[in-house]
DNA sequence: AATGAATGAGCGTTCATTCAT
DNA sequence: GATGAATGAACGCTCATTCAT
């Protein structure tokens, strides 16, 4: 868990296809752009300055500017989907599964990835439906990890209602940090997750153990 | 309140200034046409056609496509503020407020003006800074009226955490709704009203009152 | 010759078309904002708030945009041929007739119809063939009394070159001072004509006449 | 000096900006146009068509449709300044110094350089003020040129008026003959510099010399 | 792989002109 | 005569994409 909580306040990970190569460096900057500007506002020209290339030479590493959104949307997910298997699965208790899991979201909305994970929400529109078609697959199974648990706590007795709504009120009240959450602020991202675990099983529920 | 949770499955209210008159009609079909495509792929031409005119006629009653967006913008927050007064005025019991809030602004994001609310949310960013400030001066007005709520049931003891922070949960999950809420499904607005202001004020604060 | 002597700083006469009716209106307002902004860059909405009318009304007083111009450079030219013809008229010997001929036409420039004029000279282009031919026939009877009096001296000995080349070069340098004259400035129009005038009929031949 | 009186009829030298490159060809172009129909009338395609590009390709070349004109202004007016001081640098006396300059005035006027020293008299309005301040810093070294050959001859008593007022008189023969000289006429540009320069200086002190 | 000039379709906007009232 | 909403063609300019080098 160290390396959910324990992050720097900036890009203490990295998204796996962001590396140091010119693919990566490219889905970097554009991530960053297409978060700040908008994707329809960023033009390949903006990407190929942030790199230090030529805008013609970008189409050596991506067919379309669209490609190079798809790729940023289906690395951040499969990272992110990976970081929260290895968090849940660093427990056995389902009330700190939870817990697990929403540490990790929040870490990807407002954390290390941030920029990906907004332009996931925002720049969905840009895709194309046949890379959103590819893109919603991921997604499933990334849900699949918070459903497994939610079901698990539901049918455990920790809350009544229907645990895919509950997932769905969980998700907004997620995504939406990224417009008011300040890391250089009082709320802490552990106080943050636990706040919002709460909303779902109660106050009893949650048992004051400290975030490592 | 009748005319809140009894309305029609489509636009059983109007925003003000979305009428029949030409700029009326422009500002419903470009506040559709910024939902369905963003306002960046939206042109002109598109929102033109879509009212039966030429496209150089728009500047007539628009100055440039911005201000469209700008018109959209502050409408839907001037009806929605009135909504949630009138709402928030028909009761004294602080958590019967709080419900006749969510109602309405679940309202406004999945009703009557879910595609204007929509264009609110996700194209802020084309919006400039000079009216981006507008905006935001009659945002705060909305959203003084959800914390002067807040503030007194936490003060009569139906919560402990930070109120402000309370109203930026319930900021996600409403505005998430959009994503996912099906009008013809069985989850009815009503019901996911109270499931949202039990996150808030706990299972035993919401009395089981009818919704009228 | 007073009136072309002593006039007020400012519109001491009036070009006949331009008179107080709405035509005269117009047409005092379009050529000074043709002379500042240029034809192309001065649009019908520009005029017709100038005097008052909504655009849409200008088309009763003229056929096209095009016919302003065109009415303006008629007018201007009927009304300088006609104070040209006059000034000659005052006077006898072709030395004191080239003088006034001078005055007037400087009068033209930097005087009282000095937008006019500037329209005359930088706008010409944008009339069309048809008229620029029946303004160049305008312009005919114009230089014909310039002729008549350059032939004179020639014949009598004033100068030897071509009457057709000295009227070229007095027409270059009378038309450039719309650019530089200061009717501020220390140099008064009168000096101004009779030192052109030594251009042409050389030291000797200009009395120290008073200009009265 | 032969290569200024003894220029072939079209284009015997070349502005050093207009050259064979996709730019000089583009500026070469957009002179004639301009000169032609005006700045406001000449549109991006009738340039681009005019040298066998796309529109859009344009703006590989130049920032805006002004720049282009700025363009022309400016190389125009470098190429003749250096025209003008070479011209003058070959002779000694200042007499023969003004017929050298008036010469090579007439040359940039109404030979090789015509379109653009049109274009820069006519379409002066069509800058913006930034770029026009720029211009007249290049057209002040220009005009103390003349100047100092003027300030000159008055000193020596050529002749008693202000130099200024003179510049400004010859200034205006000079640039009036792009609307009537005729290069195939029986006037030669050579005898129209004589005759403008008796204007200044009076008959007695231009002696018979050849032109070489 | 990289370049960078060129493409060409499409954008937001302008504006002289029309015409029902 | 006057209005002013509407027209529609044309404008300057943008930019993802191509391709010869």
């Amino acid at each position: 868990m160290t390396q959910l909580t324990g992050m720097a306040p900036d890009q203490a990970t990295q998204i796996y296809g962001m590396d140091d190569s010119p693919r990566g460096k490219l889905l970097s900057a554009a991530a960053r752009l297409f978060r700040d500007k908008g994707f329809d506002r960023t033009t390949v020209r903006d990407i190929a300055r942030e790199v230090g290339i030529q805008s013609g030479s970008i189409f050596h590493h991506f067919p379309t500017k669209e490609d190079i959104l798809f790729a940023v949307m289906v690395e951040v997910i499969r990272f992110n989907t990976d970081r929260l298997r290895r968090a849940r699965d660093a427990h056995s208790d389902p009330v700190a599964q939870l817990l697990a899991l929403v540490r990790g979201e929040l870490q990807s909305i407002i954390g290390d990835t941030r920029e990906a994970m907004s332009v996931l929400v925002y720049e969905w529109r840009c895709l194309s439906p046949e890379k959103q078609a590819q893109t919603l697959a991921l997604r499933d199974i990334y849900e699949t990890l918070w459903l497994d648990v939610l079901n698990r706590l539901h049918a455990e007795g920790y809350f009544s209602d229907d645990p895919v709504i509950m997932r769905r009120l969980m998700t907004g009240m997620s995504s939406w940090t990224n417009t008011w959450f300040d890391q250089q602020g009082s709320l802490r991202l552990d106080d943050l997750a636990r706040l919002i675990v709460r909303r779902i099983v109660g106050e009893a529920s949650l048992p004051e153990v400290s975030s490592t």
